[in-house]
DNA sequence: ATGCTAACTTACCAATTGGTAAGTGGTCAA
DNA sequence: TTGACCACTTACCAATTGGTAAGTTAGCAT
């Protein structure tokens, strides 16, 4: 039908909303093919097992996240990371595909077996992060904390927005997206600001 | 054999570790069966459904997570938060457990179907909050936000241990830990010190 | 002793799981 | 025209899933 390329990457589109939604374990190869519109085995055609669709799921994530990162790229290391992380939340309330498989691979990885296709990812952000005047400071790990203190309140905020909005009821859930949003640029000056 | 109660909340103990390892999805009866060294039907007994038995382990959570909050009482709120913050994270080195029960429950959570347990330990959290100077301002917004950024960056970083210790060594992860629960010091005043 | 209940067990069940085997129909180079 | 490859399908498969039905076994009040 379509050229190779494409029907390979719309599977892995497909997946990726899947398994963002209901995890690796809560997804199953006949539910991916009926999203897809083809049989079980198309998809087995180009990923020999659930576990090689997953892991090329994993590393188109970790591509798109490197991209959005430097797409924001600036002069300016603070104006670039501020940039990047609340596009990146205001761009997770549209569509928390991305940041919900992240916390999904994170808590499945048996780290023995699974080779993590984000570490490029980290490792620039932690390079920006070093340009700054609040990292100056040679430590790999003090740069390694505040860059994980940064995802991690941003992921984990976009992954509690049903349940705060269950909780506390939608509107509340919306005041508090955009008032995450003023400490996440808060938390990147006093940081940078040292 | 053992009195009713004890035999329940054992079951539930068995299905804590398992769901907090692998998700509800994850799980199967005859694993939990296996680790509790009974039947698959002995757990249904006490449970209707594998569902049930994950709301009572979520509703276990939810209140061991409330005791440990009030072990800590103080009379100075930011010393109680600072107590509860570090400590909750320092137990979450040892055992990750409930932390990644949390975090996956996040994930699951379909919104309408589950009542979350965990509300009134959050409105504990943030009536904290509100009595240090920090949460002066009367928007309970502003607290929930902060809240949420606390109990993210710790919960966030716990299930992403193995993931960075794979990454950047167990070395590096261990640095990271005591770096991280500086950095939860540190937010818990500039916070109160607005 | 008897009956009742609670805490199980063995024996099933249909449905679904990830995956294999063996085609089928189309395109394209020789 | 042929034959090779490619994307894909139908037909299977054993294993496992959550769950039901029907006992069984022990303790305990009457």
């Amino acid at each position: 039908m379509t050229s190779s390329g494409d029907a390979k990457s719309a599977y892995i589109a497909v997946a990726t909303r899947r398994f963002a939604m209901d995890g690796f374990h809560g997804t199953s190869l006949s539910n991916l093919a009926k999203d897809a519109g083809v049989s079980k085995q198309a998809l087995l055609h180009f990923f020999k097992t659930k576990e090689a669709l997953y892991a090329s799921t994993l590393t188109a994530l970790a591509e798109r996240m490197m991209h959005d990162l430097i797409t924001c790229r600036c002069v300016d290391p603070v104006k670039w990371l501020t940039d990047y992380f609340t596009t990146l939340c205001q761009n997770a309330y549209a569509d928390p595909t991305d940041m919900r498989l992240v916390v999904y691979a994170l808590l499945d990885s048996d780290q023995n077996a699974r080779k993590w296709p984000l570490k490029p990812y980290l490792d620039e952000l932690m390079r920006i992060t070093s340009e700054t005047s609040g990292g100056r400071t040679e430590e790999v790990s003090a740069q390694l904390a505040w860059v994980s203190q940064m995802i991690g309140m941003i992921q984990y905020h976009i992954i509690s927005v049903p349940t705060v909005s269950g909780m506390y009821g939608a509107d509340t859930a919306t005041v508090l997206q955009s008032e995450m949003v003023k400490r996440i640029e808060h938390a990147v000056h006093e940081f940078c600001s040292n």
